[in-house]
RNA sequence: GCGCCUGUAGCUCAGCUGGAUAGAGCAUCGGCCUUCUAAGCCGGCGGUCGCAGGUUCGAGUCCUGCCAGGCGCGCCA
């Protein structure tokens, strides 16, 4: 992806440097560099060392063997031979062969002007000028209220989202709710059930029903609005049905029975009401909670209405028309071994019913019908044997192996005073992100979920998160944003104001080396951005977020900012205001409040 | 058994898709508030980057083989 590489307005310096480096070597190839086979981009990274200068170039390594000269030599010939530039101060050969550039004051503090002028948008590529990119994530069964394993998928995704938003992709925010299936007909049963226990029925509740209480409350709720009308006797209900696991039998079998008991006594249209109760009333929850979170969606895409609508046959005959299925043992395959999966998977099963990636290919299908040209899917880590058959089929559809990216999202242990908290969602005995929430507030909880990769389990310490002390990090980065807005609120109480004129014109002052490198990170930024975005990788804009703050703090016990001086101080205050920016851009990215006042 | 993820300081983790002397936080030890909020700063201690080979100017990073831990391997959802 070519970019503007003129001048300043250049988004990153990079660009900028490799075309003089690029137009050297053009010019070497008809002395030294002759016969030889250019390379179409050359790596420019920044400097670890400021003793490096700001940036470096190591083509004169990595071209020294083909050109059979001694890197340094080469470097030197580059050197000799690079274009003029009013942003490179100076350029010098160093170690094996690296050629580092040391910029001009003008060219390190216009970063400054451009984060003022910018505001908001700084960092950020032009809206929609990326690709339509579909990022579903969450998608829990309705089958209860969020734990703190979903939480982590939420505060993911829904950074994920931000960031490739930030990277100018237009991003289409969505839930797959899997609302059908045999897992939601458990939970309609075991909200009938606990109604007809409230309305006085007395029977064992089966080992394999949703247990948790909140079932409880959605069968009073239909005992409010519908009365007794839904009630059976006991004997009825359990006739002919399997023994439960407690009783010697096959807890699946007893519950296929009670669901089979359920539809029959109940009939479709009362049946449905009882569903739509458990479902609406969970989904409802969800909505709620994640929109509590600050996570919000565009799109709650409903896995029945693929069922209702036969888009599960439709996206079959997509996939046969790839040539990548068979028949066979009376079921319908898809190939996926083909893309490199184990074994090939089901899709029609020998008595007829569709499994449950028939309705994932359709919706994948859906998806790509909707125009959408990059998918992202975040599943939890539970589900990565399903890749390969999902990204297979996408791959099958499309032709393209880089269509769909799917992340996954390792599992979340929750400690809370040094003890491991046990979760099982069926038990009912679990921690929701609703009290993950309540307890250490929104903020922490953001942050703590992206803070590590996702590609490792997270260790979430309860007590960590809610300690308002320096142990905590999302603290540390709102301190520092408190603390600019408390600079400039003493400003004007010892009778100073903000000469934003005047400390752009004096940026030049900014020489103190704590300065320099809170100019180096403010530059960072845009780049950091892009490529958290191309890599999914949220807890790099944790950590650049930790270092920003980590600069600011530093600076502000070694140097007073409110000077008389009134050229440095604008000047300073100008800094800060930048660095106040960005922390605001960033933690807003990653749905963390900016408070002005701690 | 096969597949994916992980292994870096006492603990929790970064490490910019191969760069220069491997970094933070916590813990620990020692300093700094009559000066813009000490939710802060400065310094010390702490490493065979799981192990062994390989690739090359250069490897925590890439390749191979082991070791350890987690997860997943259904005509379930």
């Amino acid at each position: 992806m070519a970019r503007p590489v003129s001048s300043l307005e250049s988004v990153f310096m990079k660009d900028l440097l490799q075309q003089l480096v690029l137009q050297a070597l053009d010019s070497l190839q008809s002395g030294p560099l002759a016969d030889i086979d250019l390379p179409d981009a050359v790596q420019i990274e920044r400097t670890r060392d400021a003793a490096h200068g700001d940036y470096a170039c190591n083509v004169a390594l990595t071209l020294a063997k083909k050109a059979g000269k001694p890197p340094r030599d080469l470097a030197q010939a580059i050197v000799d031979t690079l274009p003029a530039s009013g942003e490179v101060e100076k350029v010098e050969i160093a170690g094996p062969g690296f050629i580092n550039f040391y910029l001009t004051k003008h060219a390190q503090t216009a970063v400054i002007g451009r984060i003022l002028a910018e505001g908001e948008t700084y960092g950020r590529a032009a809206t929609g000028s990326g690709p339509k990119t579909l990022v579903e994530f969450v998608s829990a069964n309705p089958t209860g209220p969020l734990h703190v394993g979903h939480g982590r998928g939420a505060a993911f995704g829904a950074t994920v989202a931000n960031l490739l938003e930030a990277a100018g992709h237009d991003v289409h925010r969505e839930y797959y709710v899997n609302d059908a299936g045999r897992q939601m007909d458990i939970l309609g049963t075991s909200v009938w059930l606990r109604y007809l226990q409230a309305c006085g029925e007395t029977f064992s509740f089966p080992k394999n029903g949703y247990q948790g209480d909140y079932i409880g409350d959605y069968a009073a709720e239909l005992i409010s609005e519908h009365g007794e009308a839904f009630r059976r006797n006991a004997s009825e209900v359990f006739e002919a049905v399997p023994a439960d696991e407690a009783d010697g039998g096959d807890k699946e079998a007893h519950i296929d029975g009670l669901i089979a008991s359920a539809k029959r006594l109940l009939g479709p249209d009362d049946y449905e009401t009882v569903f739509q109760k458990g479902l609406t009333r969970i989904l409802d929850d969800i909505r709620d909670d994640l929109a509590e979170f600050g996570v919000n969606y565009d799109e709650w895409f409903s896995e029945r209405s693929l069922v209702v609508n036969d888009a599960r046959d439709t996206g079959i005959e997509r996939l046969k028309a790839s040539g990548h299925t068979k028949t066979e043992e009376g079921a319908l395959w898809f190939k996926s071994t083909d893309y490199g999966d184990e074994k090939d998977r089901v899709l029609i099963r020998s008595n007829g019913e569709h499994t449950y990636f028939a309705s994932d290919v359709a919706y994948h299908v859906n998806k790509l019908d909707r125009g959408y040209s990059h998918l992202v899917d975040i599943w939890g880590a539970d589900h990565h044997g399903y890749i390969k058959r999902v990204a297979g089929a996408v791959q099958a559809l499309t032709g393209h192996d880089d269509v769909l990216d799917v992340r996954l999202v390792q599992f979340v242990s929750l400690f809370r005073g040094g003890e491991k908290q046990q979760m099982s969602t069926r038990s009912g005995e679990f921690i929701t992100l609703r009290e993950l929430r309540e307890e250490v507030g929104n903020d922490a909880a953001r942050f703590f979920y992206v803070m590590r990769s996702n590609d490792v389990p997270l260790d979430f310490d309860l007590e960590l998160a809610k300690s308002q002390s320096n142990d905590n990090p999302v603290y540390y980065i709102q301190y520092a944003h408190a603390r600019v807005c408390r600079v400039f609120e003493q400003m004007q109480e010892k009778g100073f104001s903000f000469d934003q004129a005047n400390g752009e014109a004096a940026l030049p002052r900014l020489a103190e080396s704590h300065e320099e490198a809170l100019l180096t990170q403010l530059t960072r930024y845009p780049e950091l951005l892009q490529q958290a975005a191309t890599q999914t990788a949220p807890h790099t804009l944790a950590h650049y977020l930790r270092d920003l703050a980590d600069g600011f703090h530093s600076y502000y016990n070694a140097h007073q900012f409110l000077v008389d001086d009134a050229d440095l101080r604008n000047a300073r205050l100008c800094l800060i205001s930048a660095v106040r920016q960005v922390i605001y851009n960033g933690l807003t990215l990653l749905g963390v409040s900016a408070p002005e006042r701690m």
